[in-house]
DNA sequence: TCTCATGCAACTGGTTGTGTTGCATGAGAT
DNA sequence: ATCTCATGCAACACAACCAGTTGCATGAGA
């Protein structure tokens, strides 16, 4: 989820296509890994990809349109929390007990946080990024490599 | 987590002292699993070994006054999210904004979740527990062969 | 002293995520 | 046409992690 931000923002940020090479370089991993992680996201129809010179991938979606509770959705929904149930469906009455304590508070908190990612959007990030580099300018701090 | 609520609710409907191997098999793993888990537990107060003849497990707790947030915190909070920053302290832009817009969100799930498992005790647990096999008795099911 | 049970260390096996290499494919530039 | 650049895809290497397993030492009671 991280990584998936971090990507969309640094191609948003970036003037035409930007191929695996220059994102892997920015995320600090291998091309490769990019690519695995993007056919993903063009699968979701969040980015392009075009094959060949000049090539590379671009957003396609509308930043403002587009926010984290979608990414997150379009990212299958994957589990929230890092604990879960110890097994599903139990015939134990006590594991049923237990998942029946742990699964209410599960809801209410998965629901929290698809109420807090909705009200974000990737624009809303972008600018929150924008903000930043124009402080950091004001600081007097060498601008970022990656964000040129 | 759910293994540790799920061991300390079968303990206390145990008579005495519970071994390992009994554990196990309730839990439906080894032995040696459930010493790893209940060494942690003892070292955090809640349970209690005695070796040799007739030793086990027992419970060092009031089950009415621990809730499972005294559980998660004993357990060293974990973190209760599967996904994290992709980097804690980011010299990138980017990633400080993105870190910025999760970490919020994040730190009010926190908060939700902590809340919700201080409103619940083992007691409450293990209430629950009970009720469901007395229900269970006058569906005329069997009885668990775990929980006699 | 015999038995039972924890305590502890070491090894195994499966899974996962990451990185890497190699090659095929498509699209533009020359 | 062909050369170059970039994605697409498959396969393998690698480390981390967790669960399971084995073996043996230790302590406590019968």
């Amino acid at each position: 989820m991280s990584g998936v931000l971090h990507v969309l923002l640094h191609m948003a940020a970036f003037e035409g296509a930007a191929t695996s090479e220059r994102l892997a370089a920015v995320m600090g991993t291998n091309p490769v890994v990019v690519r695995r992680l993007m056919a993903g996201l063009r699968d979701l129809g969040l980015v392009g990809s075009v094959k060949g010179h000049g090539g590379g991938w671009k957003l396609a979606c509308d930043l403002d349109r587009v926010t984290l509770r979608d990414v997150y959705v379009a990212l299958g929904s994957p589990g929230i929390l890092a604990m879960g149930h110890r097994r599903e469906e139990p015939t134990c009455l006590v594991e049923q007990a237990v998942n029946a304590a742990l699964g209410t508070a599960f809801e209410d908190v998965e629901r929290l946080l698809l109420e807090r990612f909705s009200d974000v959007t990737l624009g809303t990030l972008s600018a929150d990024f924008r903000a930043r580099l124009t402080s950091s300018d004001l600081c007097g701090q060498e601008r970022q490599p990656d964000v040129a």
